[in-house]
DNA sequence: TGATATGTAAGGAATATTCCGAACATAACA
DNA sequence: TGTTATGTTCGGAATATTCCTTACATATCA
């Protein structure tokens, strides 16, 4: 059952994961996430059943609540699902959304988006102000906030494109705008 | 030279600018800098001429030396560019990059892209080691692999057309892809 | 309902980050 | 070259973050 080879094949399994995994944890930091965040999901993504927070938290060495506050988060950024098998009582077992693409659209709309639009309200309050003072001074500075609006409004038009385009629709798009250039 | 009026007026306008540099602290805290850069961008992207090092930290209230490596790292971004004006002897100036969707770019080539090569990287190196393998398991876990490599691709081609496209482009850009959906 | 297994919340220890101040380095100019 | 003005580097204090432990809450099933 568990001859040398097979234990060699393990390790180097577990080795080809670990290599994904590190690199999942590095994009959540990059992304303002916990980097304990991107393990897990990196563990769920590899996964060949789903796995439940006892199960997760001995896989990944965290303690069981920080397993569970990191599913809550994932969860509301489905980046992870939470299923409740029957027989199982309460437990409830975690599964990695495993359309990578869908994932990285997901984060794009509940973060990105949201952090656009707070500025973008920043920018318009600020032009608001600005807007009622009749000083050359103020001419100035509006029409710099008014180039900043322009840029934020570009961003979230392709954030839009982003978050709204399946995989192979993307693919389109870049592919007309390379003829474009 | 100060009436009444103009202290209002000024401190509106000051209002109105601290609206916008609280946004790009926040936006910088987002993109995984220091809130400071932001703030100092921001005063930058506001000053009606550049500032020299003593001024920046005299307007933000920052340690010179906290300015003075913010410069720097805010140059490699070329979010910001150094001036030595004509006899003023060591003395550098700073001023903002103006074009807010450049300063965009850059950040986008410099730190996403760099983000984005170093998972692609840990995606191929994963893959080499599990194509060695000849157990189903293995093959299981390329093929999933296999799916975030795609996925990393489609993200860098998208990236290539944001730092590639001029302001104008990315116009058409997004058009050209609403039209396709 | 009680007993047990599971999930969540709160507080604090370990760690990492940010920023300041002081010491140091370097360029300009007398 | 010496002096002064400016810029940078480094160590540590203040702060923020992360994650663990413990305590609590809730669901399941006898």
């Amino acid at each position: 059952m568990t001859d040398p080879a097979n234990i060699d094949d393990r390790e180097r399994i577990q080795a080809a994961r670990n290599e994904v995994i590190g690199a999942m944890a590095n994009a959540a930091e990059a992304c303002g996430a916990k980097r304990s965040y991107g393990r897990l999901y990196g563990i769920l993504f590899f996964a060949e059943e789903p796995l439940s927070l006892d199960a997760l938290a001995a896989e990944s060495g965290y303690a069981k609540s920080t397993v569970s506050t990191a599913m809550t988060t994932l969860e509301r950024f489905h980046m992870v699902q939470r299923r409740s098998l029957p027989g199982e009582g309460k437990r409830a077992f975690y599964e990695a959304e495993d359309d990578f693409w869908y994932a990285v659209q997901q984060f794009l709309e509940v973060m990105a988006k949201r952090e656009l639009e707070t500025m973008s309200r920043s920018f318009a309050a600020s032009a608001m102000l600005l807007e009622e003072l009749d000083v050359p001074e103020a001419d100035a500075d509006l029409e710099r906030v008014r180039r900043l609006e322009a840029v934020a409004d570009q961003c979230d038009a392709m954030l839009g494109i982003l978050t709204e385009s399946s995989f192979d629709e993307l693919a389109e798009v870049a592919d007309a705008a390379d003829d474009g250039d």
